[in-house]
DNA sequence: TTGAAAGCGTTACCAC
DNA sequence: GTGGTAACGCTTTCAA
C-alpha cells in the first residue's frame, strides 16, 4: 500500500486521488503558498503524501514555474584546494537557500569551458557561478561573454569569480594588492633577492600577482631579472618543476622565491627540499591563498590568506544581491598576509 | 534578429517556425535519432537553431522523456581532499557519458544526510553515488535504504562507495586487508610498538582500518593497549588533537603512531613536530589514502594508496554495467603499501 | 477555499 | 519522412 508499485514514482495525481482532493488543492497544500488551503485539507494532503512517499518532481517543476531551483558552478579542477574550497562555500549557501548544486569541471580548458557553460546555461539554473582564471589570449571571450549575457537577458544571474574584466557579478579578489603587501612584509623581514615561480604567461590571475609582488619591490627600489621569474604549469607539479627550472639555472644570490599560489609553492618546497636546500634558511618560500595544508608543511609556508570558503558563499549572496538590470555588483575580498617559518626574519 | 528578446529564452517552437518545419520535426533533427529526417531539413533546422541561439531546455526534456541526464553525488565534505578527489572521478566519468553533476556534502551529519538524500531523490537522477562513510549506530540506516530502494524500484541506480553492508551496487574498499598490510609491512620495517589515532567509534571505515591493522598485528603476536587507542575526528584536527592526547599520556615507548587517514595523520604530524618530535627518527607515522599532500610534508608518509578518483570513476562505471533487477553488483578497489620517509626501516 | 483546465518546453506516438 | 497532437508532472490562472 505504502510503497510505489513498479517503475513508476508516484505522482502529484496520486496524492491527489489517494486524499480524495483535486490536483489543484493537493500542488497548493505541498507545495504552494502557506494560506490558501484549509487545515484539515493540507492534513489529508500531508498525510497522504507522507504514506505514498511523494517526491515532487523538479524537473516539471521547472518547467511549470519556468525557473530552476538550481546553481551551476564551474570550476578548474574540483580536486584542487583552491576550487573545493570556493565549492564547499557554493554548495552550503546554495543549501541554506534551498538550491541545489551542479558542477563541472574544465580542467583548466577555454574550450571545455565554453562547451561547460553552454551545458549549464541548457539546465537554466537561477544562478551560473564560473569560477577560474581567465586567460588573457582566451580565444573564447567574445562567445563566453555572449553566452552569459544571453543567460542573463533570460532571466539567470552569473557571478564570476575573480575576473573582473568581464561585465558581470564579481566576487573580487585583488590580487595586485595582495601580492604588493606579501612584497612589503617579505621586504620588512630584510628579503632583497627573488625569484618567482609564475603560471602560463597568459593567465591573468598569475600574471596579477607576479605584477603587484614586482610593484611592491619595486617601490623599494629592487626589480627581478627575467632568468629569475619562469612560468610553468598552475599546479603543484608545476611548482616543482619551476623550483627545479630556477635550481638550474643558478638561484645563487636568491633569497626567496615567491610562487603565485600555494599548491605551486608547496611543490617547488618538495623539489628543494629533494635537492638537498634548507627551507627557511638556504631558501625562503611564500605562496598565495592560504589552502589548509600549507600549515602542515615544513617550515609551514607564508602566503596571503584569502577566505575561499566565504569566497564560494559570497558568490551566492552576490546573486542574491545583485538585483537583474541594473549593472554588474562586485563584492571585494581582501587578501591578509600571513607569515610563517618559511620565510623568516633574515636582516 | 539574432538574440532572444527581452526575458523569454528560445524555445523548440521558435526554432521551429524559423526554420519553417513542424515541432516535431525540428525536435528529431536537434535531439532524436539520426535516420529520421532528411539532410536539408535537418541543415535547416540546425541553422535556424544555431542564429537563433537555442538551447535545449533539459528540464523539458526530462518531464518529456520520463528521466534526467543527472548524476546526483552526496560526499561528507567536499573540501577534504578524500572526497574532493573521489568528486573528480565522478565528475569525468559523468561528463563523459553526457551526464551532469549535481552536488551535495553531508558535513558527515546523518540526518543532513537522509535529508540530502530525500532532496536528490526528488531530482530523479539516473544515478545517485554516495560516498561517505556509514556509522554502526547510524539511526538512519533504515529510512535510508527505503528511500534508496525505492528510487532503485522507480528505475535510478544507486553506488554506494564503501558501504558495503548496504543492499546497493558498492565500489568495495577492503579497508580491513588494506590495513592490514600495511601492519605487515610495518612489521618487516622493524616496528613493535605502536598507536592508533583512530575516528569515532561508530565510524565503519575507521573500525575496519583499527581492526585490519590490529589482525595484522596480531599475527606477529602483537598488540596495543587500550590507552594507545585514541579516537577524535575524522579530520586534520582530529589527528592533531589525537597526537596530543597520546603525548599527554605518555607515548613512551610507542615506535609508531597509525593515523585511520591521512589527513588525520597529516594533524598528527604537524602537533608531534611542534611538540619538538623528530618525526621519523623518534617516532613514526602512517596514513592511509594517500592524498595527494603526503608527498609534500616531512618526512613524506607512509600511507595506503587508493586510487581515489578511480574510485568515483568506478562508481559511474559500475552503475552503468550493473543491469537493474539483478542483484547488488561490486567493484573491488585494492590498496596498495606506499613507503615512504615517515616510516624508516629501524631493526 | 476549491476544482477545472490551460499552460510550461519537449518527446513520441500515430496517421498521412 | 513529416506533421499533428497527446502525453510528461506540475503550477497557476480563472470561475465557481
Amino acid at each position: 500500500m505504502a510503497r510505489p508499485i513498479g517503475q513508476s514514482p508516484v505522482t502529484l495525481h496520486d496524492v491527489a486521488r489517494e486524499a480524495g482532493v483535486s490536483l489543484a488543492t493537493a500542488s497548493r497544500a505541498i507545495n504552494g503558498s502557506e494560506r490558501k488551503v484549509k487545515q484539515d485539507y493540507r492534513e489529508r494532503v500531508l498525510a497522504a503524501a507522507a504514506r505514498l512517499n511523494y517526491k515532487p518532481n523538479r524537473a516539471a517543476q521547472a518547467v511549470a514555474r519556468g525557473s530552476t531551483m538550481t546553481v551551476a558552478l564551474l570550476v578548474g579542477d574540483i580536486a584542487d584546494p583552491y576550487f573545493s574550497s570556493i565549492a564547499a562555500g557554493v554548495i552550503s549557501a546554495s543549501e541554506e537557500a534551498g538550491l541545489v548544486v551542479t558542477m563541472a569541471a574544465t580542467q583548466r580548458d577555454p574550450d571545455r569551458e565554453l562547451d561547460l557553460v553552454r551545458a549549464m546555461v541548457s539546465q537554466r539554473p537561477k544562478i551560473l557561478v564560473v569560477a577560474g582564471s581567465r586567460l588573457t589570449d582566451d580565444p573564447n571571450v567574445a562567445k563566453l561573454v555572449d553566452e552569459l549575457t544571453a543567460f542573463e537577458a533570460s532571466g539567470g544571474r552569473v557571478v564570476m569569480i575573480s575576473q573582473p574584466e568581464l561585465p558581470f557579478n564579481t566576487v573580487v579578489l585583488d590580487n595586485v594588492t595582495g601580492a604588493r603587501q606579501l612584497a612589503e612584509h617579505l621586504l620588512d623581514l630584510g628579503y632583497r633577492s627573488f625569484a618567482i615561480i609564475s603560471g602560463a604567461p597568459t593567465l591573468m590571475t598569475s600574471n596579477e600577482r607576479v605584477q603587484g609582488f614586482l610593484d611592491g619591490l619595486g617601490a623599494a627600489g629592487i626589480s627581478i631579472a627575467d632568468e629569475n621569474i619562469v612560468s610553468t604549469e598552475f599546479t603543484r607539479d608545476g611548482g616543482y618543476a619551476g623550483a627545479q627550472q630556477l635550481m638550474e639555472s643558478g638561484l645563487d644570490h636568491i633569497e626567496l622565491i615567491f610562487a603565485v599560489n600555494d599548491v605551486m609553492a608547496v611543490g617547488a618546497m618538495s623539489a628543494l627540499r629533494e635537492a638537498g636546500r634548507e627551507l627557511g634558511t638556504d631558501i625562503a618560500v611564500a605562496g598565495y591563498d592560504d589552502i589548509p595544508t600549507v600549515q602542515d608543511v615544513t617550515p609551514t609556508l607564508t602566503t596571503m590568506r584569502l577566505p575561499l570558503v566565504e569566497v564560494g558563499r559570497s558568490a551566492i549572496q552576490l546573486a542574491h544581491a545583485s538585483p537583474p538590470g541594473l549593472g554588474p555588483a562586485r563584492t571585494e575580498i581582501s587578501a591578509a598576509v600571513i607569515l610563517r617559518a618559511s620565510t623568516p626574519r633574515i636582516r
